[in-house]
RNA sequence: GCCGGGAUGGCGGAAUCGGCAGACGCACCGGACUCAAAAUCCGGCGCCCGCAAGGGCAUGGGGGUUCGACUCCCCCUCCCGGCACCA
């Protein structure tokens, strides 16, 4: 026997595998079911890290489980290629993006194959391909057509350092989620998808997936659905209408002011009526200044007097009109009714502006005095100086409050969302350009479709100035109107990473295709995605774009489904010490030269016990040698039953017993992704066929164990497995091919089991008993148990709970 | 503040249905082999009392349901994640 030496047989089996194109999904139907197994794809900024060695490893075990049950396979892989990172590397490197993500791009594919991923490479796409990007630009004219990519003039969120605009995703505490930078607010021109439209749906939806909590609330949250009613109040001066959204319509008799938003439109005419307009202004050129994050980080009540009134609709009571930041331009209408007696905000404007607080829900029992508040109340109580309500208890009003503003002409009942419209464009040149043409003629004119793709240009000047590269390159910008045939210009900013990903699940079903961006008939065969893995960061952006451009290419009759992943598995990271691994702070691990010096089979092992895969893994808790150990005993113990010169003996029953039950036990496990517990089985299992062979066992039995072994553990160590069952179990064709074992289920039960006897709940004895034994004959054996009766001691058996062959429980009484 | 998820030996973790808590591994301790070491193999290993037999305690804390609770219910503490001036 060879020692086990994973340097020499990892690279054969790999080479091999390739030959035998083994990862192949077929289009053709061959009677086997189809599995599309899709990881979320890499980023090429660099090489892999540890990260990815677990999350990959993850995906290639439900690959590879799925092929040796019998299933046709769609594991794909491609590259995210295009955004920020490899524009900011090539301007720092003085390289151009291209070169420099290829480089990272053939890296990653090098240290894949290395760690022996089940890939069907030739599906293998890069989205900075213009046969990739023609399509993305192709999906945004779809959009565009059909009115939900619009382009309006808006307040962005710009980012100073990287110049250029954020989408609200990317606005991590008023700072740029790349580089920290506190970012401001600055109008531009900016295309926009309009997934607002699709709200509803894509929360209502989410109840056919089957998503951890964790994601699904996250989702839940970002999209902000709540339920009110919008009221109109009327200005007195001016006679303007002003709609406000409220939670809390049967609150509005406590409504004592009135607040705008800074930005709202009206402002500048409703300060003019009010003789306010230079108070006004000022605070309007403060806040344009200020920084968005400085804005957010104070919580302050500050605001100044409009001098006009608004008209409560509901009691004809006028009210002093104020403006203040604390109300957003961008949620509801820009203008709240202010409640000071039952909203905390509105509580904290009238104690800073010595504002009335009128109590209008008073709580069973105590009285709220609004003297002596200190904070507004928000809870359950009943409706008082409520007019037509009074009496009437809250918050169970609100539907009855809503349906009488509507019977009333007042207000209406209305939904009201925090989710806002995708920005997608991008001031850069590292994505697909937006296909649009502007025309002094004809206007904004879309791309033909047979003019796909507007291709990037090789030679751009990459330093950022506010602007998109692009824009400087003059052979790009000027074009012929296509409608027209007059001088026009190019649309010079690129579209968002985020649409590249959002339909690249599409693509891998015919990744070579050039004649439209997916085969209906493919993505017929392979859509929805089975099983979709991948990073808990990617929770909100990318999930829920894809999930949305999804709805919208199936009400555009391209698809016939509505979500895309059906089943998500989120794994966990990759940490050190409790800290996250990374270059400022020295700990990368990197998984290349781990996988050279132990194989890549143990890396993978290590990665899939150290933890659930939901659960972080500490780098600094693991053994890898631990791991190598194990295998190296499955190597021995393999080729020594092999040899299969054991006589019978005593621990053959024992031996085969436990093979079935580890078979059953394993396979439950990996359909629920426990590998770290299935792993544990099957050290469980190496250890009983070390002792079958050393104490003497039939042949045949310690062979079928020893396969067993070696096909269980196939999809997580797939180099060692494939050797020991071509070479030393002789078998021709691959472990892939092997088919999944079944179990003998009579087998995997035991004829003796361990009863226990309780007194009092409290374990006094074990005895071994027949498994057949039935509830008389427990019974019987329990109460002739000597320890049993020592711990009765004097008192008597009151009543014996009995559940045959496990459990007796004796339960006792003083005599 | 709101929403979601957690808490089990020195450590990672197991316990699929309410029925032997701590599988499996790491670390540690002891032993075999060896001139020695490495490798390998064998044994021990929740805490407390006890020479032992044995007993007690124990799944973050408190209460409840049950013959019986890591598991179900209520309350609390702490930790992790998300959202947060969202009207």
């Amino acid at each position: 026997m060879d020692r086990y030496n994973p340097e020499e047989i990892e690279p054969k089996w790999e080479a091999i595998w390739e030959k035998e194109g083994l990862f192949r999904a077929v289009e053709e139907d061959d009677g086997r079911p189809r599995f599309y197994k899709l990881h979320m794809f890499p980023y090429p900024s660099g090489d892999l890290h540890m990260g990815h060695a677990e999350a990959f490893a993850i995906s290639d075990i439900i690959a590879r489980y799925r092929w040796m049950q019998g299933m046709n396979v769609l594991h794909p892989i491609g590259w995210d290629a295009f955004g920020l990172p490899a524009e900011n590397a090539a301007i720092k490197r003085g390289l151009h993006p291209r070169p420099w993500t290829d480089r990272n791009i053939a890296e990653q594919e090098r240290t894949f194959r290395r760690y022996g991923m089940a890939f069907d490479w030739s599906r293998k796409l890069s989205t900075a391909d213009p046969d990739y990007y023609r399509w993305t630009q192709w999906l945004f004219l779809q959009l565009h057509a059909n009115g939900l990519a619009y382009r309006k003039l808006a307040p962005a969120n710009w980012c100073p350092k990287d110049q250029t605009v954020l989408a609200n995703e990317q606005v991590v505490q008023g700072r740029c989620e790349r580089c920290g930078t506190p970012v401001v607010r600055r109008d531009l021109t900016q295309w926009f998808f309009k997934i607002t439209d699709y709200a509803d749906r894509l929360l209502d939806d989410m109840a056919q997936l089957d998503w951890s909590d964790r994601v699904l609330t996250q989702q839940r949250n970002w999209i902000g659905r709540s339920y009110g009613a919008e009221v109109t109040f009327e200005i007195e001066e001016t006679g303007d209408r002003i709609p406000v959204f409220t939670t809390r319509p049967d609150t509005l008799w406590g409504v004592t002011f009135f607040v705008f938003a800074p930005e709202h439109p009206l402002l500048a005419s409703l300060a003019e009526a009010g003789g306010t307009s230079a108070a006004v202004r000022d605070i309007q050129d403060r806040l344009q200044r200020t920084h968005v994050s400085e804005r957010e980080e104070t919580l302050s009540r500050e605001g100044v007097p409009l001098g006009v009134h608004a008209v409560n609709p509901v009691s004809g009571e006028r009210v002093p009109c104020f403006v203040a930041p604390y109300v957003l331009m961008e949620y509801g209408t820009g203008a709240v009714m202010g409640v000071p007696a039952h909203d905390q905000r509105d509580f904290e404007f009238a104690r800073e502006h010595g504002l009335e607080v009128r109590v209008v829900i008073q709580p069973q029992g105590v009285q709220v005095d609004p003297d002596d508040m200190s904070e507004a109340f928000a809870h359950e109580g009943v409706m008082v100086n409520s007019g037509p309500f009074d009496g009437t208890p809250s918050p169970a009003s609100i539907q009855a409050v809503t349906e009488w503003l509507e019977r009333e002409g007042i207000g209406r009942a209305a939904t009201s969302y925090r989710l806002r419209d995708w920005l997608v464009s991008r001031q850069r040149a590292w994505g697909p350009p937006i296909p649009i043409i502007y025309c002094p003629t004809c206007g904004e004119v879309p791309v033909p479709e047979a003019d796909l793709p507007v291709v990037l240009p090789d030679d751009v000047d990459f330093s950022p100035q506010g602007e998109s590269p692009l824009a400087r390159n003059e052979a790009f910008v000027n074009v012929t109107c296509p409608s027209c045939g007059g001088p026009a210009k190019r649309e010079t900013d690129t579209l968002d990473t985020f649409v590249d990903s959002s339909w690249y699940f599409l693509r891998y079903t015919s990744a070579q295709d050039d004649e439209e961006p997916w085969s209906p008939e493919a993505v017929r065969r392979w859509l929805p995605v089975d099983m979709y893995s991948g990073g808990i960061e990617h929770a909100i952006l990318h999930l829920l774009y894809a999930r949305f451009i999804v709805k919208v290419l199936f009400d555009l009759g391209h698809l016939e489904f509505i979500e895309p992943f059906h089943k998500l598995l989120n794994q966990g990271m990759v940490i050190y010490r409790g800290a996250a691994l990374s270059k400022s702070k020295g700990n990368v691990v990197e998984p290349l030269p781990l996988i050279e010096t132990w194989g890549a089979d143990t890396i993978r092992l290590t990665m899939m016990f150290a933890a659930p895969v939901e659960d972080d893994v500490d780098w600094a808790t693991v053994s890898v040698a631990g791991m190598h150990k194990w295998l190296g005993r499955v190597w021995r113990a393999v080729h020594t039953a092999a040899k299969g010169a054991n006589a019978d003996g005593s621990a053959t029953e024992r031996l085969g017993r436990a093979a079935h039950r580890a078979t059953k036990a394993v396979t439950s496990d990996y359909e629920r992704f426990g590998f770290n517990v299935a792993i544990s089985k099957m050290m469980v299992l190496t250890n009983e066929l070390q002792r079958a062979i050393e104490g003497g066992a039939a042949a045949d039995v310690v062979r079928d164990a020893a396969e067993r072994l070696v096909v269980l553990l196939a999809p997580i160590a797939p180099h060692i497995t494939e050797e020991l069952w071509r070479e030393t179990l002789g078998h021709a064709e691959s472990v892939l091919h092997a088919g999944w074992p079944s179990w003998d289920e009579a087998l995997t039960r035991e004829d003796e089991v361990t009863l226990i006897v309780q007194v009092d709940g409290r374990v006094r004895d074990r005895i071994t008993v027949r498994a057949s034994a039935g509830e008389e004959e427990c019974r019987t054996v329990a109460l002739a148990s000597e320890r049993a009766r020592a711990a009765v001691g004097d008192r008597v058996v009151a009543e014996t709970i009995v559940r045959p062959p496990k459990l007796v429980n004796l339960v006792t009484r003083s005599a």
